[in-house]
DNA sequence: TTCGCTGTGTTAGAATTTAACACACATCTG
DNA sequence: CAGATGTGTGTTAAATTCTAACACAGCGAA
């Protein structure tokens, strides 16, 4: 039957981002080329993927252009974030109103979030755009200036929106954390914006992967102290540990 | 010399979903197809097209999966959308502070918008996206909560937003216009705030097409008498012209 | 000048794609 | 049940497109 057949095509076009004829016919032997032919045919007509010569790219790596500034960095430890931000998905509680910061991980966590009443604040533009492409969160994003780099909005509106509203959980990306200067960013708008959340929210969750261990940067929003939580993909270093649980943090590596 | 072949071929891809390679031996005919070829194959790389048996997709047209619940939208009276955003183009001035409306028509508009030095403020999520694309205006994005049907923002946050930055020309888009009822939508929290955009804009600016023509929402927020420029896609039925060069309104049909 | 680079043209062969027809099998329909 | 219809598939040959390799001109640097 056929449609075994495109699932399984389906499944590899999910997998990798060009699928050569030769590939299919060494895949499934007992039907013609032309079949296979007629399978990509069909995910074309479908939106799945793109005919082009030799065989068929899929959409799913397909993005467009400025998406793609951020798959590089996206790149970099996927599999740590991947198990980070799964993680995290387990500290969500349904009527509650979460902050997310903007960032990989977290365009990860939005990704997976369920379909729960939940009220959601966010920096990320794109973090917004994934959730609204759920049911349910109801979305805010904070009003400013969008920084190009990061797709981020920071700026003192964003700072009077944070001010008005009620954090009961905050999931928090710094750029680096370090015993002496707690968790640090690139960007001084940035940063008192993340300030502001640190301060306001009921609980605040640390996101973290092994890249951001150490590493310090120029303006800190906070200390080690002032996190409830750390999420981290990997045990934390020895003297950091012993700070957290001093602090009465909840460590979870993922 | 290459690089205006390539711009113009740059061009024809912003416009067209596929360029044949026919097409451009016809546009380009003192060039050999394999340069052409290779100008398609430096388009891949470059991230602006996907070369395909014949030609070349281009990534404008290619859209991931959110996106084109927008395009269903955006098939009905392209055409006219397409004549009103080129005709709005002419009416920005370089060093001044926009506010674009959301809705297909300001997309389209943000699309085509050059790279110059100009702020734009904005309370659509996609319009935003679609200009961090580009290198130049500064993007500002209202804060407040996301509507999912038509990706835009509003709340009170988004007012205190308006209500705190200086707009030299805003382009409106209202879903019904008429001459009892005015500029009208269907939304009462967005209908507070085009009002408030338009009451603070200095020139406020109709972006309509045949189909809002005579139409009446719920709400309205604001008369005709308060607009300074139509944009139409053809011309205005005779009431309501007679209507608009008593109130001093420039008309532009498109 | 000479070298090397970039952009381009030409060609022939390789590879892919298309289109048309054929067949098996299942499912309706009278 | 016979016949009609439709779907999925295979086969073939021709048409089209793509690639690769080499050639050559123009231009700036050494």
């Amino acid at each position: 039957m056929s449609s075994e057949r495109r699932a399984a095509i389906l499944e590899l076009l999910q997998t990798k981002p060009f699928l050569s004829l030769h590939e299919l016919e060494e895949r499934f032997p007992d039907v013609s080329g032309m079949t296979l032919r007629r399978d990509i045919e069909y995910f074309e007509k479908q939106g799945e993927a793109i005919k082009v010569r030799g065989g068929a790219r899929s959409m799913k790596f397909i993005t467009t252009s400025m998406e793609d500034a951020f798959s590089l960095r996206l790149k970099e430890n996927v599999d740590g974030k991947e198990r980070v931000a799964r993680r995290a998905l387990s500290l969500l509680e349904t009527g509650r109103s979460i902050f997310l910061d903007s960032g990989t991980t977290v365009l990860r966590l939005a990704e997976l979030m369920p379909n729960d009443r939940i009220t959601v604040t966010t920096t990320g533009l794109n973090i917004a755009i994934e959730l609204m492409k759920k049911e349910m969160p109801i979305v805010n994003i904070v009003g400013g200036m969008i920084n190009r780099d990061n797709i981020t909005v920071s700026g003192n509106q964003a700072i009077s929106f944070i001010e008005s509203i009620n954090i009961d959980l905050a999931f928090i990306v710094p750029s680096g954390i370090s015993l002496e200067d707690g968790l640090t960013c690139g960007n001084y708008i940035e940063c008192e914006l993340k300030k502001l959340v640190v301060h306001k929210a009921r609980k605040v969750i640390l996101l973290t992967d092994r890249s951001k261990l150490n590493k310090s940067l120029p303006y800190t929003f906070c200390s080690i102290d002032d996190i409830d939580c750390i999420v981290s993909d990997g045990e934390l270093p020895e003297d950091m540990a012993k700070r957290a649980s001093a602090a009465g943090i909840t460590v979870l590596t993922a």
